[in-house]
RNA sequence: GGUGGGGUAGCGAAGUGGCCAACCGCAGCAGACUGUAAAUCUGCCCUCUAUGAGUUCGAUGGUUCGAAUCCAUCCCCCACCA
């Protein structure tokens, strides 16, 4: 067993808050003395079962907890997720159904399984109790929070200035992920820095429940593939832990090369010492960035697909676009042998939504036929076997007569 | 319940009877340059059987030669007051 430095060191690595670190040490002193694993408490929304990495920063953090010996409690919000949350934006999320969410909730666990070690998760839907609970225990629960506590919340407070909605249910959902954490008697709980309020709001309940209040630590919210906006589906600027190696490897050749420290740091969890001496041979011109990067494709990838799925996607990736040689895998469309347009083509082959946008896409000058540029939008063809049309720079369908 | 302000393309935001498929910004796509980085420049950015046609400005109905713009009804959102 790790020495309580040695835990303490790991698990507070890349951490932005931490409440507190002398409660921390204490937890963890009794923990060893007592051979008693700590409960490190983490919620998820099941709304949206694709895993990227940004979920992976966390996910991250709670298996080095597990690597000390401690166990993982994860809640699956399927309760919250059958209401509905508005949060953030004033586009109301659409309620789900029970079937839906408990799919969702399997998916999930099957990714972030990529991750955690399974011996040592519990994993809790919050219905568990959240369903049973009757209105005057809401009611009740209420009553340890005032409006002027949630108000001081920042997106909240900012939201209230500018006149903004903020929903009743939204001010109930710090209470809830507070409940959860009475629930299942947390003794950390991990969440992004965006997180702190209701982290925090967790070790009020607590200690009005008569619990020794948990430890709460945030973690940097990672940034997206356009550089600014933190990763998220519905920005669209993400790597899915499910994407397919070559996609992984293709967006984070995208990130921004003042970016892919972050991503080394903190989904990949390489010691700062190790980035910083990264980071000084591409400033002293020892190593180009670009290979820097491929090295951070290569491991992202391992880290899902394994080694030889990083060693392919790298190599692929240099064929195609390096090289620009066409890639080795192009998906087929089959076409009747009838004379076709060449926009109604593209757009039987899933390279273009519209006759429009493919008209606009040959007029920019963007499309292919077996890497000679298409000059008309009236060019008719007779569909032949192998023949490859492509569109940009990562559109490719090669024709299928059928 | 009352008062006021709103609903325009993915988002933000102009437009208040014809010059509107609708200014502009962001996002996005493509081209050039590259390291599929960043930055920059250029073009595009509702659909179609496409130098033309069709469907759009919360919904429906109306006025008009002509409506995103005017009228009526309805739906939805927000703030403040209660």
């Amino acid at each position: 067993m790790m020495t309580l430095e040695q835990q303490f060191a790991k698990i507070t690595a890349r951490r932005v808050d931490l409440h507190s670190a002398d409660e921390l040490k204490n937890r963890l002193a009794k923990s060893i003395a007592e051979k008693k694993p700590l409960r490190i408490k983490m919620g998820a929304d099941p709304s949206a079962p694709d895993l990227h990495l940004g979920h992976c920063v966390a996910l991250n953090k709670l298996r080095e907890f597990q690597d000390c010996g401690h166990t993982v409690v994860f809640i699956i919000g399927d309760f919250t997720g059958m209401i509905g949350d508005p949060s953030g934006k004033s586009a109301t999320r659409p309620q789900l159904s029970k079937e839906k969410v408990l799919e969702n909730a399997k998916s999930y666990q099957d990714q972030m399984f990529k991750i955690l070690d399974p011996a040592r998760t519990e994993v809790h839907f919050n219905s568990e109790w959240f369903g049973a609970m009757t209105f005057d225990k809401v009611i009740r629960l209420s009553a340890h929070v005032t409006v002027a506590q949630l108000l001081a919340r920042d997106d909240f407070s900012k939201r209230y200035a500018a006149s903004q909605p903020i929903s009743l249910v939204e001010f109930l959902y710090p209470l809830v992920q507070a409940y959860d954490s009475v629930m299942v008697r947390a003794d950390v709980e991990i969440g992004g820095t965006d997180q702190l309020f209701n982290l925090l709001l967790g070790r009020e309940i607590q200690k009005a429940h008569g619990q020794e209040p948990q430890i709460v630590m945030t973690m940097p919210l990672l940034e997206g593939l356009d550089g600014v906006n933190k990763m998220s589906k519905s920005l669209g600027n993400y790597i899915a832990v499910n994407d397919t190696p070559k996609d992984v490897f293709g967006k984070t050749m995208s990130v921004s090369d003042d970016l892919m420290w972050r991503y080394f740091s903190l989904v990949l969890c390489l010691p700062d010492e190790e980035i910083a001496a990264l980071k000084a041979a591409v400033a002293s011109g020892a190593r180009h960035p670009r290979d820097v990067k491929d090295e951070l494709g290569r491991r992202v990838v391992a880290k899902f697909h394994g080694e030889a799925a990083g060693a392919e996607a790298s190599a692929e990736f240099a064929r195609v676009f390096s090289q620009n040689q066409l890639p080795t895998d192009i998906p087929e469309v089959v076409v009747p042998a009838e004379k076709i347009g060449i926009l109604n083509l593209m757009v039987k082959a899933g390279l273009a939504p519209s006759t429009s946008e493919a008209r606009r896409l040959v007029q920019a000058g963007a499309v292919k036929l077996d890497e000679e540029k298409v000059a008309d939008v009236r060019l008719e063809l007779e569909p032949k076997d192998g023949v490859v049309i492509r569109s940009g720079k990562r559109g490719f369908a090669k024709i299928k007569v059928g």
